[in-house]
DNA sequence: TAGATTGTTAATCGATTAACAATC
DNA sequence: TAGATTGTTAATCGATTAACAATC
């Protein structure tokens, strides 16, 4: 299996550069304008797509409905991706009413939380209690979840999940979640992000210093 | 400089092992006691100290105390951090809320919207007009933003930005934003983080099947 | 002193880039 | 055909790990 995250970043820039290409009327792209597009080599996009068994024809680069097309499979954009969402606080509200999950093909069809005033079945992604999780990610077959509750109660969140049948989650709670080995945890740390903005500005802000 | 994200990663893992250790009463601890913790090779571990400048004593390991310090210093926990938000919507109403910033130095010290119902500078944290930005952070040279706005406003915020003096931005909106080479642009796409757990349980799907 | 741990150098591993034969 | 581009192999680069001399 492709095991790093970066190529799947790239495979996902290409997707939208390749779709810039087709609202300007592109019928077929070469690597070298791709890499241009995403800032990578050509070499790197060949060897990409190789990786991925994506072909093209020597000569005549790639058709860029076919290759959309593809890296749409390979993404999983080819279906309609369902995702429960643990955790109505207010970083769940903000991933409830995110605008750029459905467009692509991410759909959050259920919320949960333990906090009874926060149950509402009536809004389009309802919010149901805690309790039903592991029946309802069961029952719909859900593979995805997102966990958004607080660090203390995020792991027994997990736990729910994978004894329901999940197989991939992403974990906004700033902890390190135990999974099995045949669970995806990708871990979204919001402080961490920040914390790397901190301090790349600190040490360039003191090379210039030295300069 | 350090150029890696990984190196500030493990940095802050490091850290918070520590704290653990000082809990635990440990007055010193070996590379061996670091990378188990943090689940590195102790090799790394004396590696990245060495790299960030960090000694201990052959034989006596690492002092806790001196050691937490000199982290923290690297990481720029030794005062606090300012910094402003663009953006009170969802995610930027989430982020106000965020409980894991002030604990650890980070505090947002104000909030900017271009919608008026939005402001509101009673509140701990202020939302003030958009307009009175460029001013508010050159006033308190600030230098770090988070963006929070949507993608077609998000780079004439981070233009204003970088005209008042930011350094470094953390940036949610789902779009590659320009700065200048003295500015650090760090990318938490939401959307990017969840198709990566997507793409990985396709394709350990796709594996496990073929097995 | 004997044993254990650091700090650094060398070896390995993995990812990116360059080069080029195949071929359209 | 001549020229251009793919797909892949080899070379390079960078990061991680192993090994070990220095030394507490």
């Amino acid at each position: 299996m492709i095991a790093n995250k970066n190529y799947v970043i790239r495979l996902s820039n290409y997707r939208n550069a390749l779709k810039r290409f087709k609202k300007l009327g592109f019928i077929r792209v070469f690597s070298d304008n791709l890499a241009d597009a995403v800032g990578v080599s050509s070499s790197q996009v060949r060897k990409d797509f190789s990786l991925f068994g994506i072909t093209g024809n020597k000569k005549g680069g790639y058709q860029v409905d076919e290759l959309t097309k593809k890296i749409d499979s390979l993404l999983g954009k080819d279906r309609v991706q369902s995702v429960v969402l643990v955790g109505a606080g207010k970083i769940g509200k903000a991933l409830i009413n995110y605008k750029a999950f459905e467009p692509e093909g991410i759909r959050i069809v259920a919320a949960f939380d333990i906090d009874e005033k926060e149950i509402n079945r009536k809004t389009p992604i309802p919010v149901l209690p805690l309790d039903d999780l592991e029946v309802y990610i069961k029952k719909n077959k859900i593979e995805i979840g997102i966990i958004a509750v607080p660090e203390n109660v995020a792991q027994s969140v997990m736990d729910t999940m994978i004894e329901a049948g999940i197989k991939g989650v992403l974990n906004f709670a700033p902890i390190h979640l135990r999974g099995n080995d045949d669970t995806v945890i990708n871990n979204a740390n919001l402080r961490l992000e920040l914390e790397n903005v901190i301090y790349f500005v600190n040490a360039l802000g003191k090379t210039k210093r030295k300069r």
